[in-house]
DNA sequence: TTGAAAGCGCTAACAT
DNA sequence: ATGTTAGCGCTTTCAA
């Protein structure tokens, strides 16, 4: 492996511009004290060299590393990934995430962590002392791991931690799910139905229960009752049917379902149709997430879109600009929205 | 922003241990000249302190910087993001390439790059002085901009070209595009058809010429005709709408279309639908690429599958390891698959 | 407003 | 087989 050097180094600018290396560091750096025709002097050379600074040196010096780094959980990653069942969270992240870097000339590195693990944080911490990130963004369900988030405040790294209402070190943001499920809930009321079943995801998420919170609120708020008509799945389809049949085999069975992820939905939406049930018609379909597979399905789902890509581009700006300011103490909640399709309609009828 | 530094050094570690830190750094590197008792010292050391070392050191003290670069097209990743089509090769590539880099303790980086664009030297070049990758990944239709890769070869970085046939400096790597379009064409004329139309991708992706001429070989070899059987879109739905239209209004139309992705797929299936054909009693259908949504439309497409994750996987091996070696001079090349689901029958009357 | 000097954590090159 | 020295490219003191 040759040794590989700068091809252009702030020498070598310093040099055309014939001034001092300091000179040269204070107009990358944007910092006062250089007198505006200094600056432009500078600024030609660096142009005509096509100088860029070397991040490593930055770091080294013991400036920023200008690089953002995005957790995710490895195992569930991966799977999403083998099986390609069409989740495109990791897509919408980059969306929102690598694009706010880029604008702030920041770069967005994403990373798996076992969470799982007794060693995240020696994990957790070798990622950190190798790419010394100035900002972390942590997802479900790394965000409430206070393993992680102990970690990260002794180390003083600032960090955002999506999909978390718990107050306590780095910035809480959520996509308002409680409101989410609230107002689909409500959807469905106002389109005339009574029972309304709920699929709740994984209680390793807490998420999972803010959803069940909101369908309940919009229950509880129509006089609707809820006796057994919640269930627990694990985000997996196959939990999903089992989920969908429980639900279903109720009596009066509901005439609305609303799941908590797209893979349970369509499981929902296969059990129906295995049983010979109509949809909308004999029951109305309500997702979550809105991946890109609910609308190739017969029908299309209606489903709640979650606001992956702003979240993520809203942490990156927190990160990047708060390093003065305060952190927010309360959530910071970019609420999602409800993408009317096909799978929702007057219950039979009414 | 606090003055961050790190936590545990190399010094750290050769004060632990009591020896110099050209040794602690012998023992990092796994350099010979070190006795094993003297490396299970200094391994010791570095396992009760927790060090891990700095990848901004390491880089800037001329060594690796563990880092792997691929570039994707800017604005076609940014346009599939958005508009949520169901396209899932960042994740493949992400997949391959990402567990790949952390096998040998590299980290895969990820950036967009603008193609169309006069810079595009300048903008590569920026972010090589930035991260100072050990290797590059180039994806279509970066592999063959002669901009790109003479800037590369010049640099002496090591790169990949991935969707790439043409000689000269880099690793040209293909997923045996050609091969599976034969393979495709073929698996329909044992099915009994002998109209196969064909609709290639844009001419700015050599691949789509190389599909083109494997389904053009199947066909020869069968003593068909191709006359008129192949027209050629852009890869989105709307041109495959049009060029579905195309040959389906040819006299006598064919029983069969291959579409160089799925997007146009999906628009011969909407076409054929409007049309009232069934498919696949009246048309069959074979898709490229096999992205998620393909299980989910009605019927299910038969698709030829791009081993995207072992395509990057692979890349990222040879960058690692051909340091030394040298680098392969024929296109390694990494064979899809056909994927049978229910879009494929013999043609009517067969 | 500008410049000079010191050092960040690590490795290559050169001792020993 | 181990240690010492001199940087890598940059920013932070501190001085002028």
């Amino acid at each position: 492996m040759a040794r590989r050097r700068q091809a252009v180094t702030i020498k070598h600018v310093a040099a055309d511009a014939e001034v001092s290396l300091q000179t040269v560091s204070r107009v990358i750096n944007n910092e006062p004290n250089v007198r505006p025709s200094m600056k432009e002097r500078v600024q030609a050379s660096i142009d005509k060299l096509g100088y860029v600074p070397s991040i490593a040196a930055q770091r080294m010096s013991g400036s920023r590393s200008y690089l953002i780094l995005a957790i995710n959980d490895r195992e569930r990653t991966i799977a999403d990934w083998r099986t390609r069942q069409g989740t495109d969270w990791v897509d919408q992240m980059l969306l929102g995430g690598m694009l706010k870097c880029a604008e702030h000339g920041y770069r967005m590195i994403f990373e798996l962590v076992d969470t799982h693990n007794d060693h995240v944080e020696r994990e957790l911490g070798a990622t950190i002392a190798a790419l010394q990130p100035d900002g972390v963004i942590l997802t479900p369900p790394h965000s409430d791991n206070p393993l992680i988030t102990a970690f990260l405040a002794r180390r003083k790294i600032p960090f955002a931690r999506i999909g978390s209402m718990t107050p306590g070190p780095g910035i809480a943001m959520t996509m308002d799910d409680e409101g989410s499920a609230r107002r689909a809930t409500e959807h469905l009321i106002a389109l005339g139905h009574r029972r309304i079943g709920f699929i709740a995801g994984s209680e390793e998420y807490d998420l999972s229960n803010w959803r069940i919170d909101g369908w309940r609120e919009a229950m509880d708020a129509a006089g609707l009752s809820h006796d057994g008509l919640c269930t627990r799945g694990d985000f997996s389809h196959e939990s999903g049917v089992i989920a969908a049949n429980k639900l279903l085999d109720l009596d009066p069975p509901p005439t609305a379902i609303i799941a908590s992820n797209d893979q349970m939905t369509l499981a929902a939406l296969d059990t129906a149709n295995q049983r010979g049930l109509k949809v909308p018609g004999d029951l109305s379909l309500i997702s979550f997430d809105n991946t890109p597979v609910v609308r190739f399905t017969d029908p299309k789902l209606t489903a709640v879109d979650q606001p992956i890509a702003a979240t993520f581009s809203k942490a990156v700006e927190l990160l990047i600009t708060n390093g003065d300011a305060a952190v927010p103490h309360q959530p910071v909640v970019t609420a999602g929205s409800l993408v009317e399709r096909g799978s929702t309609s007057p219950p039979r009828g009414a």
